[in-house]
DNA sequence: ACCTAAACTAAGCATTTGCTTAGATATATA
DNA sequence: TATATATCTAAGCAAATGCTTAGTTTAGGT
C-alpha cells in the first residue's frame, strides 16, 4: 500500500520485512496448496509476519496472490530467457519444456505450474486483475513458441500457429501430469509430443 | 448408509429422494466448482434435501464426492463403450477425444474432466478411497488406448506403451485447456497431437 | 530528550465451514 | 387404528474463514 511522508517530514518506524521475500514464501505456499486451501493463518506463519502487516502491504489475500503470480513470472525469467535466446527452433522449445519440469520440482515431487494450477482451480471465474496477470504469462510464452517454430525451415504461418496452440495446451497437460505421473510417463509424453513438430 | 429392518418387521417412513438422482446433482455442482469450493449448504440446495439426509445417506461431504466420482465414471460409459467397440486403431481414440470434449461441455462452456479437475485440485493428498476411484477411471481408459493402439499395424509394444502414456497426459491438457481455450485452439491441439500416432 | 506517525501485537469481529442433535412427521405392519 | 421406527425439519455446535480495530512499540527528524 501507499506510505506517505507527513507534512512535518517526520520519519517513523520502518518495515521489518522485505516485501519480495515474504511474497516468495507466500508464493510457495499457494503453489503447494492452491489458493482456496491456503488460509491467512497459514500465510501469516509462512511469511513470518502478522496479519495486520499482510493487509497493510497487500490489501487482501487476493492481493497477496496476485503478487505471488507476478513473482512466479519473474522467477521463470531465467529459463524463459534461455528460450528467448535459442535459435534452434523446436529443439529449443523442447529444452524449455524439460527446464520447466525441473523448475516445478520441489523435493523430488512436482508442484506443477502455479499459473496452470490456478487456471484449473478457478476456471474463468478468476478476478480480472489476476486473470490479466496470468494472460501475460501465457501470451509471453506463446510469442516465444511462435518465434522458435518459425526458425524451422519450411513451416508455413498456419503450421506455426497450429503448433503453437498445440504447445500451449501441451504445457497444461505436462503441468497437471507432473504432479502424479512418474518420470517415464512424462518422458514418453514429451518425446511423443515433439516427434512430429 | 445401511438401513435395516427391525426384529418386529415394522416398516417406517421411506426415503423421499432417489440417491442416484441427488448424487447426479451433487456431481454437477462439484464439477462446476471443485471440491473445496462446494459447501454442504450449496449441496443441500442443489440436491434438494436436508443436511441430515445427506449425512444419513452418504456419511460426509467426502462420501458425497466419492459417490459423485463413481457416477461420473458410469456416465462416461457410453462414450467409453464406443471406444471399446471400435476397431479402427488411433482413429477410434481420436473420436473418443472429440466425444469426451462434447461430454464435458455445459451450456457452451466446458467444465473439464471431473477426475482431471480433482487430480489437479488435490494432487497426491486425495484420500485413499477417492484416489482408488480415480485410478480406476484412468486405468480403464489406458487399457482401451493400448487396445486401439495395438490395432494399428506395425506398432511395437514399446511404441504402444509410449503412445498410451502420451495420450493419458494429453487428456489432462485437453481437460484443463477446454475450460478457457476456444474451439480453434482445441482443434489445433487435437489435430496436432494425433498427427503422428 | 521529545514528539509524530508508521509498523507492530494480539484480541476480536461477523460469517461460513463441516457436522450433530432434539424433536416433529410420516408410513408399513400388526 | 395403534405402534414402532426411519425420515424429515430446523436449530445449534465448535472451529476456521477473511478481515478489522484498539492499543503498544519503535524509529527518526527536530
Amino acid at each position: 500500500m501507499l506510505s506517505f511522508v507527513s507534512e512535518f517530514e517526520v520519519m517513523a518506524r520502518c518495515k521489518q520485512y522485505n516485501e519480495e521475500e515474504v511474497i516468495e514464501k507466500a508464493m510457495n505456499l499457494f503453489w503447494q496448496n492452491g489458493y482456496e486451501t491456503t488460509s491467512i493463518r497459514m500465510l501469516e506463519k509462512e511469511m513470518g509476519i502478522n496479519q495486520f502487516s499482510i493487509y497493510a502491504s497487500f490489501g487482501s489475500k487476493h492481493g497477496v496472490f496476485v503478487e505471488s503470480i507476478k513473482l512466479y513470472r519473474k522467477q521463470l525469467n531465467s529459463i524463459r530467457n534461455t528460450l528467448k535466446e535459442s535459435e534452434n527452433g523446436v529443439e529449443g522449445i523442447k529444452e524449455f519444456f524439460y527446464n520447466f519440469l525441473k523448475f516445478t520440482k520441489y523435493k523430488d515431487a512436482h508442484k506443477g505450474c502455479l499459473v496452470c494450477n490456478t487456471m484449473s482451480e478457478m476456471g474463468e471465474k478468476a478476478e480480472q486483475d489476476l486473470m490479466a496477470e496470468m494472460k501475460k504469462f501465457t501470451q509471453d510464452l506463446r510469442v516465444l513458441f511462435v518465434k522458435n517454430l518459425s526458425q524451422d525451415a519450411g513451416k508455413s504461418k498456419e503450421t506455426v500457429e497450429r503448433e503453437a496452440n498445440f504447445l500451449m495446451t501441451a504445457m497444461l497437460g505436462l503441468s497437471v501430469g507432473s504432479r502424479f505421473l512418474d518420470r517415464e510417463q512424462l518422458d514418453d509424453y514429451l518425446e511423443t509430443a515433439f516427434i512430429n513438430l
